[in-house]
DNA sequence: TTTAAAATTTAAGCTAACTTAAATTATATT
DNA sequence: AATATAATTTAAGTTAGCTTAAATTTTAAA
């Protein structure tokens, strides 16, 4: 009867809640197993486990849903990346594609006292830099309630403004950063070639045409998102 | 042949270090065990494996030796917890009992690059907020090389500086901080009791009567350290 | 609707890091 | 120098979190 959770478990179910929360995607246990870099048998076994633990519901060959303390489990590890993916930003100037990674570790051994510290630091943020939602202590994201669609379906002619990058390598930054795709900027869709997979959008009176590949990695929104901007002009706390 | 170091790994090394540099101390299997909370079997069984590994040497019924690499990853280890006390007690302003306990956690899972940004961050500090010497990236002390002893084997009527408070609870320091004992606090000895294991001290005109118990925890030194000195007036960088 | 392919589960086994209990070796004392 | 005590080691066993391989179930296609 261990009560501690370990790093294996927040894993799994960060991982079960991203990807219940993610367009296209679903919770098998196969699909989690991908994700973690482990066998099915293995994430099988795990969800066994977790069910026995009431912190997700496992019928065999189902996917799999979070019970509700597991998905606050969840959340609670989410918060913990985001934030410290936003200190390690803001305050260390880590680049967007190093942040992650040092997160991914900092997130398990992150005391919940010590997590509230950092929040209080950073001014409590409802964002992290890759404009993902940072969920208060008790789980509850606080980001208003802005549609936001991937950029490969947004619509012609439209204004949008950036809301999540969720690249995650060097170079992709290094080309969002190159072609002014930041958080927060706005992006008018010019043409959308759906044959070929292809989007031409405007960024700062610039035209890039961009492939699928990148569009649905990026998030956008009609209208500009408010807090986001407020919660980006605060750069050093 | 795993060649990543686990957190039972870094403890054990690090306990091994940091027994075999305190006076009185030793670093037999049983002590280890005892500083690290499990049997005397398991810290025989860890000596076996880390000296297979070529992290100490081991002969039985021996004290434990960390070879050179040994000693260097324990290094790693103590200076990623004392930067990280260092950065909590300046920017996220935990106090002295609650910037240990969170150390131990983090040390662990703190990359080589992020430590190194870490140390930037806080200008290289060569001290923690204990006192406790911070090793540089490749395992070397420069702190000078001030004499030092515990405040329990000072000499009556000479004068010292503080440098080292060694406690961990909140009322061993609300005690030192409350009666002026902090790192580079001034310090007189007035009398000392040594069949009752007392000593007579003066701190900034006050007289303290102090046990052993407190005076073995507090180090001290001849001539205030002004390279320390200079750490501590650096707070909010 | 049958069947082939894909996914999932079960079974058996491994390793790290522990445990308890028994056997061995050191050490300290008389 | 013999012996009691303390420390250490060995042996056997446990749990978490994996693995591979075989068996089973689902799903998708013919």
């Amino acid at each position: 009867m261990d009560n501690l959770i370990s790093v294996a478990t927040e894993n799994f179910l960060k991982t079960v809640y991203t990807l219940g929360n993610s367009i296209g995607k679903n919770t098998r246990p196969g699909t989690v197993a991908r994700e973690l870099g482990i066998t099915n048998a293995a994430a099988t076994d795990m969800a066994r486990k977790l069910s026995a633990k009431n912190l997700l519901d496992y019928t065999k060959y189902r996917e799999l849903k979070l019970t509700s303390e597991g998905e606050k489990m969840a959340l609670g590890v989410i918060r913990k990346h985001r934030l410290w993916e936003t200190f390690l930003h803001r305050v260390f100037g880590l680049s967007m594609h190093e942040i992650h990674r040092e997160a991914e570790q900092l997130e398990h051994f992150t005391s919940d006292f010590l997590t509230e510290r950092l929040s209080l630091f950073l001014g409590h943020p409802t964002t992290d830099p890759h404009g993902d939602p940072i969920p208060d202590a008790s789980g509850v994201f606080n980001n208003g309630n802005t549609e936001v669609l991937p950029l490969s379906q947004a619509t012609e002619g439209e204004k949008y403004t950036v809301s999540r990058l969720q690249g995650s390598d060097k170079e992709y930054f290094d080309f969002c950063q190159q072609n002014d795709l930041k958080v927060n900027s706005v992006i008018r869709i010019i043409n959308r070639y759906p044959n070929n997979r292809m989007t031409e959008v405007e960024v700062k009176k610039r035209k890039l045409l961009l492939h699928e590949d990148l569009t649905s990695t990026i998030t956008v929104s009609k209208m500009p998102s408010s807090l986001e901007f407020h919660n980006r002009k605060r750069q050093n706390p």
